[in-house]
DNA sequence: TGCCGCATGTAATTAGTTACATGATTTC
DNA sequence: GAAATCATGTAACTAATTACATGCGGCA
């Protein structure tokens, strides 16, 4: 799995698993989620592995707090995978295959009402992605222009969400033209058939 | 999960798993991956839960095939499934995530072939897709007009692939130029260095 | 004879989700 | 006093992967 190593990845300053999670949904949150009970038991598996080490420092505000820090064994795992080749082919798109059994339910009017809830979910998900982008200006006033390594490459993948999204909105807008001429089909052949 | 839905969906004619392993593939599988022994152990506990029956039939090529036959309960779950709302937020994207910590490797060069590589899959992708679509064509010659609605679903899942897949190309050769420009700017620092 | 495609499966493990439990401190 | 945020976790379950086991029939 890649968790164990966007948590090493992360954890290039030493973070609790609680403050992982925020950082995470701020950040990769556009193209990977975790949920905080999955990051709090994978942190306790990879501190068993020696991957991770843990001090635990009371805090002002709130309870104690447990902070990670990633060993030599856990800088080793993570250079490892990142200069491995880049991995495809196990994406899951459920709105997609609910969609490719669709003729089941035989109502175009649905069909639409399915897009238009799509394309503003994708919509919802591009100002999302402005709120990154607004992050990031704020540690780079001159975004996009000259960023430094650190931030180069978190806006590469972010550039890959712009792309995306505006494809997929794009997609829904054709798909909800496509929808409604045959919807408008249907409403001349129904006319037809009641004249006779 | 929605691959006991995406079961469901596929076994509108009766199939043994085998064949469902290759119908996904050709159809599905440009937005959904499932290996053979996940399709057996959830047809079995799919049967297990009265969603499906299966007959054993003997088959005059290889061993006896076992074939499944979605029951009402499963016709049902089916219909409540599609009627349901898009579902969007759990994609997982491991190229991107360690797109994002590659500056760790601080190798503008390894990243080059990245995104080359990565470029390159993305363009086996659509060729795939290609191959759905003469599949298509055969069954329907004039393709992509005048679809019946039984492929017009299908059709739409292929326009997203299509979609997605020249959006994360056009980001490809966008991030190649980016990279080959630092590059390029390292390469200028370091003569100048040298010359001084 | 050995490999390929057909065909079905199990066991062990890893990954991820859902639901629950606990308790502090701050803000309205 | 209630709600929000901070903070950490466990238990039970579901989903998915990896690796293995078995055996038929055709063909080169």
């Amino acid at each position: 799995m890649s968790l164990k190593h966007i948590l090493l990845g992360l954890l290039d300053a030493p973070l609790s698993g609680y403050e992982v999670k925020k950082v995470f949904d701020d950040t990769l949150g556009h193209f990977w989620a975790a949920k905080l009970s999955q990051i709090y038991t994978t942190l306790h598996q990879m501190e068993k592995e020696e991957l991770l080490t843990s001090q635990v420092e009371d805090s002002a505000i709130g309870p104690d707090r447990k902070v990670y820090t990633r060993t030599k064994k856990g800088r080793v795992m993570l250079k490892n995978w990142l200069s491995s080749p880049p991995e495809m082919g196990d994406e899951r798109f459920s709105y997609l295959s609910k969609l490719f059994f669709m003729n089941e339910l035989d109502n175009l009017d649905f069909t639409l009402t399915f897009f238009v809830e799509l394309r503003t979910k994708f919509q919802h998900r591009l100002n999302n992605l402005k709120k990154v982008e607004n992050l990031m200006r704020e540690e780079h006033p001159s975004y996009p222009k000259d960023l430094p390594n650190d931030l180069f490459y978190p806006y590469l993948t972010l550039r890959s969400g712009y792309a995306k999204l505006t494809a997929n909105i794009r997609w829904c807008n054709e798909c909800i033209l496509q929808v409604e001429d045959r919807l408008k089909k249907n409403k001349r052949l129904e006319k037809i058939k009641r004249s006779e």
